[in-house]
DNA sequence: TTCCTCTAGTAAAACGATACACCGCAACAA
DNA sequence: TTGTTGCGGTGTATCGTTTTACTAGAGGAA
């Protein structure tokens, strides 16, 4: 390999003047514009390329940042990703990803390797079947700055990105209530999440002040600890066995609002005609189902680069030794219209 | 941060000692057992972490592999990734994952980031349209061990792993064939793709042994550079205004096979009753479609491991300065049996 | 002349670990 | 006594950069 001593050797000058020049900041202005063409072409000529160790080492700055995933291979992750790569890539800060395999106990192991990395800040997405206050109030003890997506925690001082699950949930019945739809089933998500609860908040107090009737018999709710295809199948296959007559279905995500078409389906329904359905999400495959689905979208990639925004913030003031407060964002999901709602049937 | 030196000073020993104890290798068994519980013991207490930078400078070991993937959005990439991570886990190895983002000029500059970082080799999953001979043959200049799955070239001395395209989709028509399906349409994959030639010859080799009749009327092919739902849709639709009545479908992928559902459904033909479909590639999605799709697993995650254990060889080689031949490594895929395929109807 | 400033660079000390060669001492044999 | 071996470590150079402080020489002003 190539070192900057070699560079620096076959170009005539010193290694000082070789890294000035290749950083090309400030102080490579003091140095003439020949001497930087000549260092240029032997570096370029000699396929120079800095190590980034021994750069980090010295100027103990890694220009990296640590993400934890719960689970690469969910596209709820991947989304959120991409907008943190989006907004990342002109920044010069590098994403180190690390995956938990969906699986807790690779928490600590995978902070551990974060900071033997030095790496500048963690944004962590959060499963909240996972991610605890104390996992979470380590980063506030280290005074490492952190952002997590996905949950937000009152009492830990940590900086947090969500959904507005609420609001989503009311954009979705206010969508069914304009379509006619009054008796309306509902699959809310596992007790243990608290999205689950937000969005029965919004189908709840929306549903009070229109004045739609909530039949407790057709509100279903997931027994599991994460919402499955299997589950949501399921329940939708019991709402259809009590034979109330419901022309819609709000279900907790698009996971179980999918399952739950299948389930229609099956039962000899016809999505939308017979019965509407709304998911929660908008994952990338909603809009390709048999129907396209009408979901609420939640800006994943939005979400992604706002948590990257914020800890750039975060390292910046680090860096500065500036105290900052930890901040907390809430985005504004939007109601995707597709082909699983439609007017309903007049009885 | 806390260092080397700061464990020495505070257990009393030096640091070369500190150093081969928490190492643990075969040097720290010439350390007795009191002195080994002491350092680690101060070594906890101060919270020590090893600077992984300062390490890997010295020991000029990395003990990190680049993967770059062409879409880290897109479940291809993601299912290989999985396998990758997990065959990699034991092994000490870190990858290290840069997305191109769906940008085929990230390329170079994702390369010069990993070379950068000193990665001990390569795992490119290949998208045809940006993973040409000349960015290849870059790795074999170089001499970095590499791994390109998802493409096998034969006149560039990388290693591969690649899916047996044709024996996937002669399972999928031996399927359709058992079924008592005989007049069957397609739509082919784009020309650029050479697993659309494969996969091809699979279907034909098999309709030849056995006497099925390809009607020209019925072969249909995307022209686009890549799959995408729209073109699989119109593409169906235009089978459909045909009325040949075909019983059963196949597609180039999923994706495809999803979209001709979709179009299929929308025309008033029901999924499989009036025409059976089956894709390709198994994609998570695909088990939860409705109805759930009959189509060929990839073992995409097969893959990745496959790659890791490649690429591990190579790097293993490489250290002992043992010259190795490029290995292919061809993974044969799997029908699974869903619910958009069942018999022919009688005509 | 002397002093100062500016230009265009250089020397040497870090950064935090590992690698390699070495060392003092005890035990034991010749 | 001398030499050898094993045990339990230690001292120092080194990895490839950046950073900090410094310098030789030119030019200009007093």
């Amino acid at each position: 390999m190539v070192t900057i001593r070699d560079v620096a050797g076959q170009s005539g000058f010193s290694v000082t003047t070789v890294s000035m020049v290749l950083n090309a900041g400030p102080a490579s202005s003091r140095i003439s514009a020949r001497t930087r063409t000549r260092i240029w072409k032997v570096a370029k000529q000699l396929g120079y390329r800095p190590n980034l160790y021994a750069r980090s080492l010295r100027s103990r700055r890694s220009h990296t940042l640590g993400v934890v995933v719960f689970d690469l291979t969910d596209p709820y992750c991947t989304q959120i990703l991409r907008g943190i790569q989006n907004h990342l890539r002109p920044s010069g800060l590098f994403p180190i990803v690390t995956d938990l395999l969906d699986d807790g106990s690779q928490f600590h192991p995978c902070l551990d390797m974060l900071l033997g990395r030095r790496v500048e800040g963690i944004i962590t997405i959060a499963n909240p079947l996972y991610l605890d206050r104390k996992l979470l109030s380590e980063f506030s003890e280290r005074n490492i700055p952190a952002v997590v997506i996905g949950r937000e925690l009152a009492d830990v001082p940590v900086s947090s990105v969500v959904v507005d699950n609420a609001a989503g949930t009311r954009q979705a019945i206010q969508h069914l209530y304009d379509l006619g739809h009054s008796r309306i089933a509902f699959i809310k998500g596992p007790k243990i999440l608290v999205d689950s609860l937000q969005r029965w908040q919004g189908l709840e107090s929306f549903a009070e002040e229109v004045g739609i009737r909530l039949d407790p018999k057709l509100i279903l709710e997931i027994k599991g600890r994460n919402s499955t295809y299997r589950e949501g199948y399921e329940l939708a296959e019991e709402l259809i066995r009590q034979r109330s007559d419901f022309t819609a279905l709000v279900a907790f995500d698009d996971l179980t609002a999918c399952a739950a078409i299948r389930a229609l389906t099956k039962a000899g329904l016809q999505v939308p005609k017979d019965c509407s359905v709304v998911g929660f999400d908008d994952v990338p495959g909603s809009a390709f189902y048999n129907p396209p689905l009408t979901t609420v979208h939640q800006q994943l990639e939005l979400q992604g680069s706002l948590g990257a925004e914020m800890i750039e913030d975060l390292i910046r003031a680090a860096a500065e030794n500036r105290p900052v407060e930890p901040k907390h964002r809430k985005v504004s999901p939007k109601l995707v219209v597709r082909d699983s709602t439609c007017p309903a049937r007049s009885s």
